[in-house]
DNA sequence: CGGGCCCTTGACGTTAGTCAAAGAGCGTGG
DNA sequence: CCACGCTCTTTGACTAACGTCAAGGGCCCG
């Protein structure tokens, strides 16, 4: 229990705040654990709770009319979710799903709204969350307008490790489906890509990536997508 | 003078507020009258403002390290950005650019963060801002990664016009490179498209988009991708 | 051992980007 | 007025990227 506290301190909308006020509003929150593939909320519905997540990985999607599932982004510990539409009374724009076994603090709506009314400083972090989340949002969308999906990969894997340069291994944190989903292709996409990063020094086996040259890597993920092949055939040329 | 009054009390910032908090706020705001294809503010610029827009088009872009630039948000009458920079004292996430004559209501970010000290009514004026925007961005993450170009054209092209069902015409806002853009793709790619809809009811001469049918093209619209040939293969067996 | 799930691979089709060229519309200057 | 250059747009030919369908291998678990 002391631990789940410290997380949840640690969590970026709490940080922020004067320790005493976050740990007034943390005694209003409720541990959940769920299991993998549980439903947390489901798109549509009328929001109750903002969620922070303790342990464990959620992902936020959308379904289309059509049925497909767009992953709109995937959480882990010190996350938090739902705050957008629970501070204003509202639908839950995406849907949201445990990936893996996963513990959560939940918050009901009616205590987010009496923190707003009388803690500045909530309020000011609740921005800075929100500003985060808008900021992955372009993000992702500068990537899907202007990289391929195998750059997509890349920088996915850069994301992961700590490494600034050399060599590195990462795990994969989840499974290669949802890597694929949230990255917005198919999982026959994202294995054919997987083999399109080795002549960029990177080996993948089972759910660890060997990464030989970070700096390389980050190159090939910023390169101009038109500019790979022109390189080639003036290579041959 | 008047009328810019109206049109930024209408606003989806200050609609929401009690009016004469909205007024107060609003003599703070600065008219800013500039022209086509002039740069409001810089993606990576320390944040010293928000906008309103008053009259004219805005767009929101990024531009990646590769030189491309992806098209987010294109924004008019009544609608803000910066704020969500302008409130944590961070940097632009986009560049912002005029893409028409243009006149904006410029607030600087120290009212800004008076106000939201002071003034419950407008810090909830801003939460529903920012959910707005994200609400726009999750959307267009779900078009980017269930949708093929074409129908995200009809999409586009749906959103413009006000019938639900029957004929419509409608007249394309800002010029095809600009639809291009904001869409994920090319000028080329969207030429193609255009042509790619007139088996669906829509025909594009110029600046004006003719569409027989708004239930057809909405069905075309939500279509899953990977139905379109089985059907059309189906018809011809 | 069999079934289910995850992942990979191959063959094939569609979609979108690239490069090049050309037409349409428009304002400018001769 | 016309020629010219400019930008926006379209079109064609080609290539790359990605999705789809089908098949098969590895793995876990009942």
């Amino acid at each position: 229990m002391k631990s789940l506290k410290n997380i949840a301190l640690r969590a970026p909308v709490f940080r922020s705040m004067p320790e005493e006020d976050a740990i007034r509003l943390l005694t209003k929150g409720r541990v959940k654990d769920i299991g993998r593939g549980a439903s947390i909320h489901l798109q549509g519905e009328r929001a109750h709770s903002m969620f922070i997540v303790i342990d464990g990985w959620v992902k936020l999607y959308r379904m289309s009319p059509c049925g497909s599932e767009a992953v709109v982004a995937v959480l882990t510990r010190g996350q938090c979710f739902g705050e957008v539409a629970a501070i204003r009374d509202e639908v839950y724009a995406t849907g949201a799903e445990a990936v893996s076994e996963a513990r959560l603090l939940q918050f009901d709506c009616q205590d987010l709204w009496k923190a707003v009314a009388t803690n500045l400083s909530f309020c000011r972090a609740l921005f800075s969350v929100m500003m985060k989340g808008n900021r992955d949002l372009v993000d992702q969308l500068e990537q899907l307008k202007s990289y391929t999906g195998t750059q997509r990969i890349a920088d996915f894997l850069l994301g992961l490790c700590k490494e600034e340069t050399g060599e590195c291994t990462v795990l994969l944190p989840y499974d290669k489906v949802l890597i694929a989903s949230w990255l917005g292709m198919k999982p026959e996409s994202l294995s054919r890509s997987f083999r399109r990063l080795e002549p960029h020094g990177v080996k993948i086996i089972k759910n660890r990536a060997t990464i030989s040259s970070v700096e390389r890597l980050m190159e090939f993920a910023d390169e101009d997508p038109s500019y790979s092949w022109s390189q080639k055939t003036c290579l041959t040329n």
